[in-house]
DNA sequence: GGGCAATCTTTTCACTGTCAAGTTCGTGTT
DNA sequence: AACACGAACTTGACAGTGAAAAGATTGCCC
């Protein structure tokens, strides 16, 4: 009583970068393998490896989808007049939203190195962030502050680093973002 | 010709987790294998088991060490007199210095979870690092900040993001942390 | 000196990623 | 409409991994 699924899936390739999500979810990066992957959408263990030639391409393919969704989420909220602490707060809510996606982002081990997708849509994000703090004086210095600030918060709220509170991770970062970053 | 090691290495323990630094310094975190440390140990492959039971085991310990060593930098820094933006460039100094130990704190995933030794050298690090801001109006989103922007920095700047810039990141961190936390 | 427990080794097993070779199928060509 | 071509997937195999069980070696304490 096999189900009879076809032999070509259809859509494979955003089958297993969903099951990828999933699983990276549950168990964390490390927790995650191409077999098991295979499993999960019911097709041979080598299906995948077509598509992806390799675990680390597979995650670079993770990787780079996550940076053009982030670049997305940024730049959506500055095409709606949002300041600052806006983008700040739409970083925030991107990492914790899309946890699975944001941990592979910055685990370069994990990448196949030098990959153009990846660095595209990398420096379509970091442009997004950039454009908040054009206008200061030092405005490397101040995206660095920026960024630093936003990310620092997210890796440790995913990390539950800061489980003993239990506010609301937005409103914190609007708070004290706000109050760095408004003069 | 081989070597005539004796049958007890002495300090193995010692010895495999300095290997397991020295293997995540160049490979990653996810580059590690028990086997590999045992190899560069000179030792058969299950000697490290009996140590740390565990590859979890042995990176729960490599955590706890690490947590260990940055609550140490931090109470040198306090008893040196130092500021919240001291605290700041110890805690980059350290992330920086000690990069292997760094990225294995803040992965859970790779933990044994509720280990008693982890979870205490981890809040004594807290611990010490929230004294800085303990005299601010709202001490627990001022320390949450504190750390974030510090951890942020300390993160994107060895993963590589930040590779563009080629000024010290003591200096980055000394220059945006006092703008931000000295009134 | 004798025994005991900690330390390390050997063997084995299930599992993983990767490769090479086959099989099935959509699709465009004529 | 038949056909061939290439993309998508499968099958089978291999080396390497983490883990567990059982055996060998040694320092150490009475």
């Amino acid at each position: 009583m096999t189900t009879e699924r076809p032999y070509h899936h259809g859509d494979l390739r955003r089958a297993v970068l969903d099951a990828a999500v999933e699983a990276i979810t549950e168990h964390g990066p490390a927790g995650v393998g191409l077999r098991d992957l295979a499993r999960r959408v019911g097709v041979s263990h080598a299906g995948p490896v077509h598509h992806f030639k390799d675990k680390a391409g597979l995650l670079t393919a993770l990787a780079a989808e996550g940076f053009t969704l982030l670049a997305d989420a940024l730049d959506q909220t500055v095409a709606a007049g949002g300041d600052i602490v806006d983008l700040g707060v739409a970083y925030v809510r991107f990492a914790v939203e899309h946890r699975a996606h944001f941990e592979v982002m910055f685990r370069p081990d994990l990448h196949r190195p030098g990959d153009p997708a990846l660095t595209e849509a990398r420096d379509r994000a970091g442009a997004a962030l950039a454009g908040g703090v054009a206008d200061r004086p030092d405005p490397e210095l101040a995206s660095v502050a920026a960024w630093s600030l936003v990310h620092g918060f997210a890796t440790l709220w995913n990390t539950g680093a800061l489980s003993r509170t239990d506010r609301d991770p937005e409103a914190m970062v609007r708070a004290f973002a706000g109050s760095m970053f408004l003069t």
